[in-house]
RNA sequence: GCGCUCGUAGCUCAGCGGAUAGAGCAACGGACUUCUAAUCCGUCGGUCGCAGGUUCGAAUCCUGCCGGGCGCACCA
């Protein structure tokens, strides 16, 4: 049931008749009644008369029977009260496994890019917000009935493959396993050799030596050696990338993600596509030499001078650079896949790589009519002193150290790691945020733990309860404010996914929390007995499932008892 | 330099064309013989960066300025 439509509907329809053509009846909640609208305002001035008159003669031709009383107030602004029988039977209503919301009518296949670490690392804390932020959306679009397909666009090819495969050869190609146990370190070492190495040329150490001499030009052999299929190397690569994977899937495991194996597609998957990129841009006269490299040069992107800003499609060197990927991935999406919508949870810094990139794409006609692609851009997590989050030492922060610290410190790996989420979602995800364990982790307040607290009450009244949940009778205002709250869960889905902010969903579950809280201070349940008692058990009832499916759209797990 | 973005209560943030700007934290004062006090209730606290403009109405839209962040050709 959707409260707020369902007035819009009922409001739409006289103020149509009022104004002589559609008018938005912008139905919102207030604090002077339920819901209010302005949409009264607006049109008389539109009609050029005065607006309490309007709004009067809109509250007129309503018809709100049986769900609402409507009056005038203030300059014009009408407001409703919705009757509490009609809340009541909403409440009552809410049984089913989908709380009343229905699946979309129009379905559409989305590609939801998203988390996409790079491999031979660590999951870093800097993948923390593609990841929770991007599942969040995957849970809530599919949930809603949209066709998901989940897109983990690895870095799993590149210039940095060439240090870490030849330090694989040299640890003795990788037979044996551990020498990739910790990729930190792997990864580390393999920086470190090809760092240190100054010499200018392989030439000066092709005499077999045991110094480390020519690393940095073997590491460069390596990348051609690898990009040209050589079978040796690509096997080395082969056993590098199985590695990876599995340690990202033992961190999705931990942190609650949706992303399997299969919805890994590495940038590698790609590299046999970039030469038709090439062609098709070419054959559209988009491609310009420039440099050396080959370049598109999409209309209003200006660089420090002031002169137009390409994007590199192909180096200067031959090579492709991940612009030239993303072009391919975002063409297969549509070509193959058949997305009608794409979306890259990716952090705001990339947001002039990907206007260009989209741009660019619509040029080439890779994103037709009726084909959307959306930035999905976030902000930083910031440490206490307002810089970039990183551990004392100035290094990234691993997942696996960060989860590890929020299980210590919550003592239950589903209150910290969903402390973690919860801070994660519940503000607007541009913004950068503060990242505080004393915060995120308080039992009082905006957070994880506060909204699993409630939950926790409710089961602990059920395992106590022996009737069974009744009709709901509204007789407490603690009560009529949890109905009214219970019955906005399908606005707040919507909300947040139309625009793709699952703030909105986490702030409502935040308000419904809050207002069972009221009630459960104010509205004593298991004492009671008879009609009250089983009107109190369905509004937990109905609460308690709201918030356990509110937080598993969010990726957030609930105990029973805390 | 150009572009993008953000500046709301001491702190962290909602609100983004509508009625006296909301939460949480912190501070202060209350509430447990009562379904988990990991809670609740109350008080204190804001010329919504500054200055103009558009509008019946602006924190919200436009312009300028100040301040922070980010981006600006071969790393993704």
């Amino acid at each position: 049931m959707n409260l707020e439509a369902l007035l819009a509907d009922r409001l739409s329809a006289a103020l149509a008749s009022v104004a002589g053509g559609p008018v938005d009846p912008v139905v919102r909640q207030s604090q002077h009644a339920d819901f209010q609208s302005g949409a009264a305002l607006a049109l008389a001035r539109r009609l050029g008369r005065p607006p309490r008159e309007v709004a009067t003669e809109v509250a007129a031709k309503a018809d709100l029977a049986g769900l609402a009383t409507i009056d005038v107030s203030g300059p014009g602004f009408l407001n409703l009260t919705v009757d509490d029988a009609a809340l009541a039977a909403g409440v009552d209503a809410l049984d089913d496994d989908r709380l009343g919301v229905p699946p979309v009518a129009a379905p559409e296949r989305i590609v939801l890019d998203y988390s996409g670490p790079n491999a031979a690392k660590e999951l870093q804390i800097g993948h923390l917000r593609s990841t929770i932020i991007g599942d969040a959306l995957a849970r809530l679009l599919e949930w809603l009935g949209h066709e998901v397909i989940r897109a983990n666009h690895l870095g799993d090819w590149g210039t940095p493959f060439g240090m870490l495969l030849e330090h694989m050869a040299d640890l003795g190609g990788g037979e044996n396993e551990h020498s990739l146990g910790d990729l930190t370190d792997f990864y580390r070492a393999a920086r470190r050799k090809f760092d240190e190495d100054t010499q200018p040329s392989v030439r000066s150490g092709a005499v077999a030596g045991r110094s480390d001499g020519g690393f940095k030009a073997r590491a460069r052999l390596r990348v051609v050696a690898l990009q040209a299929g050589d079978e040796p190397t690509r096997a080395l690569w082969r056993r590098l990338i199985e590695q990876t994977e599995r340690t990202f899937l033992d961190a999705y495991g931990r942190l609650g993600v949706t992303l399997t194996r299969g919805d890994f597609v590495g940038e590698s998957f790609y590299q046999e596509q970039l030469s038709s990129v090439l062609s098709e841009l070419d054959e559209q006269g988009l491609l310009v030499p420039s440099e050396g490299a080959l370049c598109v040069f999409p209309a209003g992107f200006a660089g420090r001078d002031g002169e137009p800003l390409p994007l590199i499609v192909r180096k200067s060197d031959g090579g492709f650079g991940y612009a030239a990927t993303d072009l391919a991935a975002l063409r297969h999406r549509v070509r193959t896949l058949g997305a009608t919508r794409l979306l890259y949870v990716v952090g705001a810094p990339q947001r002039t790589h990907f206007r260009m990139v989209f741009e660019v794409a619509r040029s080439a006609g890779w994103l037709p009519a009726g084909v959307t692609a959306e930035h999905i851009e976030f902000g930083s997590i910031l440490g206490a002193d307002g810089k970039m989050f990183r551990t004392r030492a100035g290094d990234n922060v691993t997942l696996g150290a960060l989860l590890d610290e929020a299980v210590e410190r919550a003592s239950s790996p589903a209150i910290g790691i969903g402390a973690i989420k919860y801070a994660d979602l519940a503000g607007d995800r541009r913004s950068d945020y503060v990242f505080d364990w004393d915060r995120m982790l308080a039992s009082t307040g905006d957070t994880g733990p506060y909204l699993q607290y409630a939950y926790a009450r409710i089961r602990s009244i059920f395992r106590k309860a022996g009737a069974e949940p009744g009709p709901v009778v509204l007789a407490h205002p603690a009560e009529r404010r949890l109905a009214l709250a219970l019955l906005g869960f399908e606005a707040a889905v919507h909300a947040a996914a139309g625009r793709r902010e699952p703030h909105r969903l986490a702030s409502y579950l935040h308000d419904l929390a809050v207002a069972f809280t009221g009630f459960y201070e104010s509205c004593p349940i298991l004492r009671l007995a008879g009609p009250y008692r089983a009107s109190r058990l369905t509004l937990a009832d109905r609460t308690g499932r709201t918030l356990a499916l509110g937080l598993s759209l969010l990726g957030i797990d609930l105990p029973e008892e805390m």
